[in-house]
DNA sequence: TATTGTTATACTCTATAACTATA
DNA sequence: TATAGTTATAGAGTATAACAATA
């Protein structure tokens, strides 16, 4: 049973990379790893194979969620993507019988996506059973720790926040370390 | 400044979803959020664009934490893609120059995949970038807070490990509420 | 037989630039 | 002018299946 100790990078981290934090970087590595396990395993056959990408899915969910056709602009804003690969995503979609375009009834530029019945039932047989797999995955960990978890999240969410306003700082450069034959994969 | 709070699911959610756990949905939902804006943050330009995707960078750290040529099935592994993707990867990254194929000295079957010293620029310069983000992005996180946060992460992620060998519960069927027209995209 | 890697094929996602239609 | 969307074009990533070479 592979992958279940905490991932931790070497000791002498800091020393390789002025700048850097270890508890920090190992936070961002567990992080990241977490959230691929969360994924995978949602993920996992059989899942009803929907053979939907993410993107696609997640249009599907952003159209359930918002209980009413959308423009595709305001779809593609959310899912961060450009006008033209929403296009292109919708053309799929659409191919595959799950929304429909249909004109905005006083707009005359913009284009509603609708849901159809079949991408209805998609989504109402996949969101429980993500919703499920995430109740199972996340229910070891006790109801205090969840609370304690989602206010670091939050913490280090509003400092990106901050963060995303401002200039890049500058680095420092990498120090190398004597050559060694230890295996360094965790970063 | 948006996005600074918990993102928080309907009351009526355990509702909706039998099966789910409305504190263990809000805990993957921020860490999805909170990883995304991390990954944002680290490739936000101007990281000194090497134009690499995700694949292709992460193929050049392996190597570069392996300290060492791998065969391609190696990378492939770690990477969670097929050896006919990596076979395409490693031909862009050679396209490229940063990567070079030299045979293995006594398996003739296996393909060593060597790091250029082109590459070996490129992630002396972005490690360094990417684990000072990482820095900044933690540092408003109390050290015992991190600890903490490690030991929540690595409790899921052990979890998942036993979960992944199981097979599949049978998903509830979704409950619809009364129609109403609040945003329920944070879904 | 099993392992390693490649080729062939196909599809999706993504982006930029140029364009049309509408507001 | 600004907004919404499409088309054209291009490149990357991904997968499966079939195959060759080697162990």
């Amino acid at each position: 049973m592979p992958d279940i100790a905490t991932i931790r990078v070497p000791a002498d981290f800091e020393f390789e990379f002025p700048g850097a934090s270890r508890s920090a970087s190992e936070v961002a590595v567990n992080l990241a790893r977490t959230q691929m396990a969360i994924i995978a395993e949602i993920e996992r056959p059989p899942r009803e194979a929907h053979g939907l990408s993410a993107s696609a899915f997640q249009t599907l969910a952003i159209l359930d969620g918002a209980g009413e056709p959308l423009p595709g602009h305001v779809i593609a804003e959310r899912l961060l993507v450009s006008s033209a690969s929403m296009t292109s995503l919708v053309d799929t979609l659409e191919r595959r019988g799950l929304v429909e375009r249909r004109p905005h009834p006083t707009d005359r530029r913009k284009v509603l996506i609708h849901l159809t019945p079949d991408a209805q039932r998609v989504v109402d047989q996949q969101l429980p059973a993500i919703h499920a797999v995430i109740a199972q995955a996340i229910s070891t960990l006790p109801e205090s720790d969840r609370e304690h978890l989602l206010s670091s999240l939050t913490t280090i969410r509003a400092r990106l926040s901050l963060l995303a306003g401002q200039p890049l700082p500058p680095a420092k450069a990498r120090r190398r370390r004597r050559a060694e034959s230890t295996d360094r994969s965790a970063r």
